[in-house]
DNA sequence: GACATTACTGGACCGGCGGTCCAGTTGTCG
DNA sequence: CGACAACTGGACCGCCGGTCCAGTAATGTC
């Protein structure tokens, strides 16, 4: 899945410090107010290395994000049901919400990193803004699911709905404070409301 | 609602300049892209205006929304039904989504805005971080009206799970292309789904 | 209508940040 | 072991949010 895009030694480690310590300081601190030179300060390594690695403050989070992700996306792709194939839709749709829930929660302010989910930079507009690969892998995920038991709904749209749940400033906040299951019950009662039994 | 606060006629004139310069701005640019700068330019005045008016971005995103959302909550509160008081709970809900779908997407990006839906100054940690009003009384909205029909449900995390939509970028940009029906149809279908007839 | 008061104005200025650059360093490979 | 490329890191750049304050012009009083 990632190329192994051999690195040297001493990069390997650089880049390995740089996302321990980004993940650190989120758990402390909002994304947005997190500096660039923090980050490097934290790794101990210099900004010029955290840039030359990551590209940009987007493409950091962009590589964090990912990894932490990667577990649930081996798990939905090759897994054992239910999360993996083998089960009914509705099933694993219930079973992905429930562990994104809890990838999430787990993560604090994770996911409040991909923040406006795409780098801000001076879009020459009309472009449609790149999306971020885990989102797109996920919103894939939760449409299938949908549309394979109810196609006569928008499967596309209702994903964007329900993924959109992890963008909100107070569900983030709720989240950290430990009301992981509040928002599983409700995605499931929302779910359960369109794909009865 | 909003005290009169005496301006001399210049500060009025000068207030809705910016007012009107902001939202045209915002029809062409992302939230996170317009310096403040540019606004105070583009409605010639000067930067020192804009912050004793406003008194930083955040004010000044805050009044923009707050003036937009007006009419609709003057229509929930004193208005006829649906959306005012006399209808039932299910018909009013559904009646305020059209609402806020059609607004949001009027208004293009305006609740992009709220973007971090606070201020994202350096938070001294544990302090809830300040809501903004508008969302505070939407959000109660919602809540009471699925709490009426629904009280066995967690109305509250609903609220937020609902009005999250707002915060999506790849929903914002359905939005600006079009697609309002498609959303509101989404909602409309999530929430048919919770309180049937 | 003149004057004092005071709110408003706007541009110079500050600290900090994302991102670039490049000279020096160090792993890697033949 | 030597040469080369990749990596490193700190100085540097342009920009931006926000502050400050001297100048300006509405407003109220007589």
């Amino acid at each position: 899945m990632t190329e192994p895009e051999r690195l040297r030694a001493d990069a390997v480690r650089n880049r390995a410090a740089i996302l321990r310590a980004t993940e650190d300081l989120l758990t402390r601190h909002h994304p947005q107010q997190i500096s660039m030179e923090q980050v490097a300060a934290a790794a101990g390594v210099g900004k010029g290395t955290v840039f030359h690695r990551f590209g940009s403050r987007y493409g950091l989070m962009r590589a964090l994000i990912q990894e932490r992700a990667q577990d649930l996306e081996i798990a939905i792709t090759t897994g054992p049901p239910p999360l993996g194939q083998g089960a009914p839709p509705r099933t694993r749709l219930l079973a992905f919400l429930t562990a994104m829930v809890e990838l999430v929660a787990r993560n604090k302010g994770l996911l409040a990193a991909l923040g406006p989910a795409a780098p801000v930079t001076a879009a020459p507009e009309q472009e449609p803004r790149e999306t971020h690969p885990v989102y797109r892998s996920w919103h894939g995920h939760i449409s299938q699911l949908v549309h394979q038991q109810r196609p006569d709904l928008d499967a596309d749209m209702l994903a964007h709905v329900l993924l959109a749940t992890l963008h909100s400033e107070p569900i983030l906040n709720a989240l950290e404070r430990g009301y992981a299951n509040r928002l599983d019950r409700t995605l499931r009662d929302l779910v359960t409301g369109l794909m009865p039994q």
